[in-house]
DNA sequence: CTGAAAGCGCTTACAG
DNA sequence: CTGAAAGCGCTTACAG
């Protein structure tokens, strides 16, 4: 391995030298430099990023937090999504990504930051109590969580904001004369285990529901799957009132089509129906549904805009920023008939 | 930050000795080490990560390269899985896991090694003709592909035999009499690009039924969508001779259904159905065709076991592992009308 | 503008 | 069984 000393032994400099011209700061004259530079290229040198790390206390990675794989039994089809846009972001900062995983989130957040591994982390899979919020603050570790917590105790979140789009969504439905819907959900477990996002959209569903004396039925797709073929017409034949549908559940929304087609429910002279689904699976899928679409790449690059501010500024004051999602027409609603 | 001198004198010992109970190595007495545990309690201790790479010249994690995030414009629904798979295992065997993200392989492949910030990587979405096995070898630093290219040149290659997938359910349709099938790949893009599985899948295929004197119509669901409705019912029409039809890629397979349903297609009464994709997938999305059914876990795990064992011994000869996929019988094949 | 030197927090022969 | 010491490859005041 080629370090700094041979380096500066080949350019007849200091190791001082050398690590002035990598870093670029200081003034070292063109002339040195170019010698520099000209013996790195011809060692094929390149810095050592753990003696760094050790020398400047940063270890310039930041950390994914992510503990349920399956939330509450579902294949979760956007996790590699939100992956994939942490990673890149961290990268246009020139952080490095750690997949922090494991059964228990609390010990991981605690291994890393007490063994400096990561500079900070993104907190995933958030739960509406999360215990994880404790070990955040105990161990000072800088940190935004991709989700809200009933109590985020002065850790900074950022997250689409689901309230919002239960409200728009609830408002289409309502301003196009419905007053008795179905709502699909995640599985039971996922409300039960309180993840973030179910539980924050189903109550601002409720809420906008009960403002507006609209009806809700409220199903929940077990096994999280394309169950959407079983639940849905049970669901309807339960609930016959019911002029629309809003569908949270990523899966369900994608076997939602063949549901309707099984059961002969045309879309939207039968039933309108409404949505909100990562926008890259809206796409890929061609799902047909109006949606309020999440921008993951946005969001994920935001909590690393955070997590970096963060990091670089330990003192500065926490926030909560619930990011508004667009909604995608595309044609699912239409007037609920007069009766 | 409390280091191992503070432990040391806070028990009153050396750091070596610290060192020395903390890696459990040598022997310390029961008592020396009673000591320094308690020290280590009070003080609350953890080793720093950083330090003992610098110190090892090992970093203890592994990399994972992608490259592709969208394997030619289809939004990929298992790569979380691989993720997730992958960083499991890594766990298991006491590593963590970077995620080496970036537009170009080669370079995140190069500067991962030459800046020692892992001590080896796994490398996902690999071509046929991948330029990043050179600069894998060129580097040497241990590594394992997912995926299988033309030329491994003596980098370990672990996979699902795509290869005998589609040899055993071009099998399974012919001993149900099925001479004339349908192939649903990915999109083009995916071939163009050299996708190893899909390249291998195909090819393999193409070759099984060429043996057998099956005809084949090949098709590609343009934009990897669940365009499955476009696309199957436009396919069937074309090659009206079709008793079956092999479907490999996994928004087609789940899209499929709904398109069955709205051309009135009853599966397998008209077409018998056989697929391949990831286990996961076809779980959580119920899909009802007989499948090869991916492990993705299980393929994630082989992966890092061997690249456990490659980082411990890199004179070990290389070796190309593809390792077979049972076949999920779910009654989506019946024998052929003879005609 | 450049170099000598201390230090980051560990590990690991080597003495004793 | 335990400790003194060198070393891992950088960075960074501090002199000059």
């Amino acid at each position: 391995m080629v370090t700094m000393r041979d380096v500066a032994r080949e350019a007849g400099v200091s190791k001082a030298t050398v690590s002035y011209v990598v870093s670029g700061s200081s003034l070292i004259s063109e002339k040195t430099a170019a010698k520099v530079r000209a013996a790195m290229e011809k060692l094929g040198y390149s810095v050592n990023h753990t003696a760094r790390a050790l020398s400047t206390a940063k270890t310039n990675a930041i950390g994914v937090v992510t503990s349920f794989r399956n939330n509450g039994a579902c294949f979760d089809l956007s996790a590699g999504a939100y992956l994939y846009g942490i990673a890149a972001a961290a990268r246009r900062h020139g952080y490095d990504t750690m997949l922090l995983t494991g059964d228990d989130g609390v010990e991981a957040i605690r291994s890393a930051a007490l063994s400096r591994r990561v500079d900070g982390v993104v907190v995933l899979d958030v739960l509406i109590g999360d215990a994880r919020v404790g070990a955040l603050k105990e161990s000072g570790i800088p940190a935004v969580m991709l989700g809200s917590p009933a109590d985020s105790q002065g850790v900074d979140v950022v997250d689409s904001n689901f309230e919002a789009a239960a409200v728009s969504l609830v408002e289409r439905l309502y301003d196009h004369g419905h007053r008795s819907i179905l709502f699909i959900g995640w599985p039971e477990a996922v409300y039960e285990r309180k993840l973030n996002y179910a539980v924050r959209f189903r109550a601002s569903l409720m809420e906008a529901c009960a403002m507006r004396g609209l009806r809700v039925g409220a199903v929940y797709a077990h096994d999280a799957t394309l169950g959407a073929s079983e639940v849905i017409p049970r669901a309807l034949r339960d609930c016959p009132s019911a002029t629309a549908m809003v569908i949270h559940n990523d899966a369900a929304v994608v076997g939602a089509p063949q549901a309707f087609e099984r059961t002969g429910i045309r879309v939207p002279a039968d039933l309108s129906v409404v949505t909100v689904m990562p926008d890259q699976l809206g796409e890929g899928m061609q799902i047909p549904f109006d949606s309020v679409g999440i921008d993951v790449d946005a969001v994920a690059s935001h909590t690393v805009d955070r997590l970096v501010e963060r990091i670089g500024d330990p003192e500065m004051s926490a926030r909560v920023e619930l990011l508004d999602q667009p909604m995608h027409v595309r044609g699912s609603v239409r007037a609920a008939h007069e009766d």
